[in-house]
DNA sequence: TTAGGGTTAG
């Protein structure tokens, strides 16, 4: 038998790898195995066998393979049986077969520390949290200490919790067990510091860490970005330089992210000569889906899908970000007919499926440009279950296009999957304002009292001198709240005389005309304007961030303010940029 | 044999 003839001479190298990939390979492996059994003295045999197992191991692709794989192990009986069994372990982990994983481990004899880590990190990489702290508990009191590997895992799970006090918990034990000046364990800790918004335990982490590697640096410089302090991540940025670190793809992804976030690519692309795009040092899939991202977001939609052909031509494949950032540079601009390529692009493509993110930005492109018919159909049509977001964005046009029929079938399968989302409530509501019916809105909102649901106030920032100015509607308390009203008045006049008038449907209560007029001229994004207007010198753009949805009334407010005062004005409002300059507005009035 | 950082729509 040729088999048995390699099993006993040593297969070449080439061959046992060779020996993994097809049925007939999978059959000569059974063969091999039933070789061993049936041999009454096997030596020689298990060096030979345990690179197969390894191999098969690493790359199976399924349960059913590693049940059989388990099969074998279990009734091949040798010395270097627990070495393999972590490596089922570990391969049964990494394809998210936990009761299996589960299983195998209680069955382990003797777990030691490192196998206790391994399941840890299999419950962490599996996004399953809790079990994580299960594990890790048990861990304790079956009398294993965790160690330097095991914190990192369960730091991650802490921050993926909010779980303060356990955080708190587990760095006291970091403390007690001496282990707190590992570099990788303190990353862990201050990125869930910084997320659970203690700057100050994350600061005083970073400030005592001695030896700050670039991925020490980059994940505060993340974090930041993550939380949008967009600032704060480029001033670190600008400091882990000055100290002479070079950055990595990871750093320039995040930087140039926060470019896009401070709304003016061009100017980010000249914070440093590091970042200009077509210098990077790493041009990979995470900078280019980042670059089509921050234009699409600006609306320069053209830019974004040049570049992602460009991407094309150089050979790289998108991944679901990229296509995530296309169809928002498509949606942003209304390109239908772009929009079905690209979505016909993911399905074509072969190692993409299109997500719920996909879905709900196909939804949002056709239902706003008017198809709500097809985008109706297009999410009864979708192979996967539609969540809230999907539906969420069709409700979201419902309300652009006042259609009331459609907009209450959808707040339906919308409040049956969100009951909670005080967003919906709101759209709701206003769709039912929009069209007058008041009796509707008032029992939308008690509906909110009811459930607990609290509507989120709507305020617009901007920066002076590092300090961040925030206004919310009406406010009368900030210092130069005086000459803030007055200059409002004046350019009220002023866009008044040029043709503005004020859009008073836009206010969703039951009020007289005259009382929704005042109620508009004191929206937070117009009183944040006028405070950039007064503060910021002239050569600077005011730059506004607001944490909801511009309301069409300041948009329409801010192109004239741009013309009448000869300045550029951004608004970054919760979905996108808006550029005002000269009376108009970079997103062309679709939005 | 184990560990840390990245892009994301509405």
């Amino acid at each position: 038998m040729p088999f048995v003839l390699f099993a006993r001479h040593q297969a070449p190298l080439s061959l046992r790898v060779l020996c993994i990939t097809s049925q007939a390979q999978w059959r000569f492996l059974a063969s091999l195995c039933t070789c061993v059994l049936s041999d009454a003295d096997p030596p020689q045999l298990p060096s030979l066998d345990k690179e197969h197992f390894v191999s098969v191991l690493r790359r199976s692709g399924s349960l059913r393979q590693l049940k059989k794989i388990h099969g074998l192990l279990l009734t091949t009986g040798y010395s270097r049986k627990d070495s393999l069994l972590t490596e089922l372990l570990e391969a049964l982990l990494r394809l998210k077969e936990m009761p299996y994983a589960r299983q195998l481990f209680d069955e382990m004899r003797k777990p030691r520390t490192y196998l206790w880590n391994i399941l840890v990190r299999g419950y962490v990489r599996s996004e399953i949290y809790v079990e994580a702290l299960g594990v890790y508990g048990l861990m304790h009191r079956t009398g294993f200490p965790p160690d330097n590997f095991t914190f990192p895992f369960v730091i991650k799970t802490c921050t993926q919790l909010s779980a303060v006090w356990g955080g708190l918990q587990v760095h006291t034990l970091i403390v007690k067990l001496g282990v707190e000046f590992d570099t990788i364990v303190r990353t862990e800790l201050m990125i869930m510091y910084a997320k659970f918004g203690n700057s100050i335990s994350a600061d005083y982490l970073f400030d005592t860490t001695g030896d700050k590697d670039l991925i020490f640096w980059n994940a505060l410089i993340a974090v930041y970005q993550q939380n949008g302090r967009a600032d704060k991540a480029l001033d670190l940025f600008r400091r882990m330089e000055d100290e002479g670190l070079v950055p990595d793809s990871v750093t320039l992804a995040c930087v140039l992210s926060c470019c896009a976030y401070l709304g003016s690519l061009e100017m980010g692309m000249q914070i440093d000569r590091q970042i200009v795009f077509v210098e990077m040092p790493v041009r990979n899939v995470v900078s280019w889906s980042t670059m089509i991202g921050g234009y699409a977001v600006n609306g320069e939609s053209n830019k974004a899908l040049a570049l992602f052909s460009e991407m094309h031509k150089e050979g790289l494949q998108p991944n679901h970000v990229t296509f995530l950032s296309v169809l928002s540079a498509c949606s942003h601009a209304g390109l239908v007919n772009e929009g079905r390529y690209y979505f016909n692009l993911i399905l074509k493509a072969d190692k993409l499926r299109p997500r719920l993110e996909h879905y709900a930005c196909m939804v949002d492109l056709l239902a706003r440009s008017g198809h709500l018919e097809e985008a109706y159909n297009f999410i009864t049509r979708m192979p996967i279950d539609p969540d809230a977001g999907v539906w969420g964005a069709l409700l979201g046009a419902c309300t652009v296009y006042q259609n009331i029929e459609l907009g209450q079938q959808v707040a339906d399968k919308v409040l049956s999957l969100a009951p909670d989302a005080s967003s919906y409530h709101v759209l709701i509501s206003n769709i039912y304002a929009s069209a007058g019916r008041w009796e509707d809105v008032e029992r939308v909102r008690k509906q909110m009292e009811e459930k607990y649901v609290k509507k989120v106030a709507s305020y617009s920032s901007v920066e002076l001198n590092g300090k961040i100015h925030v206004f919310h509607r009406a406010e009368m308390s900030h210092s130069q709240s005086g000459r803030i009203y007055k200059l409002l008045e004046e350019l009220m006049r002023c866009a008044r005389s040029k043709g503005y008038t004020p859009k008073t449907s836009v206010v969703l209560h039951d009020m007289e005309e005259e009382e929704k007029e005042s109620v508009l001229g004191t929206h937070s994004e117009k009183l944040a304007i006028a405070f950039g207007l007064i503060n910021l010198p002239p050569e600077l753009p005011i730059r506004v961030i607001k944490n909801l949805r511009i309301c069409s009334d300041c948009h329409t407010f801010s192109k004239f303010v741009s013309g009448i005062v000869g300045r550029e004005i951004v608004i970054r409002d919760k979905i996108r940029f808006h550029h005002f300059q000269n009376g108009d507005c970079s997103c062309k009035d679709f939005w």
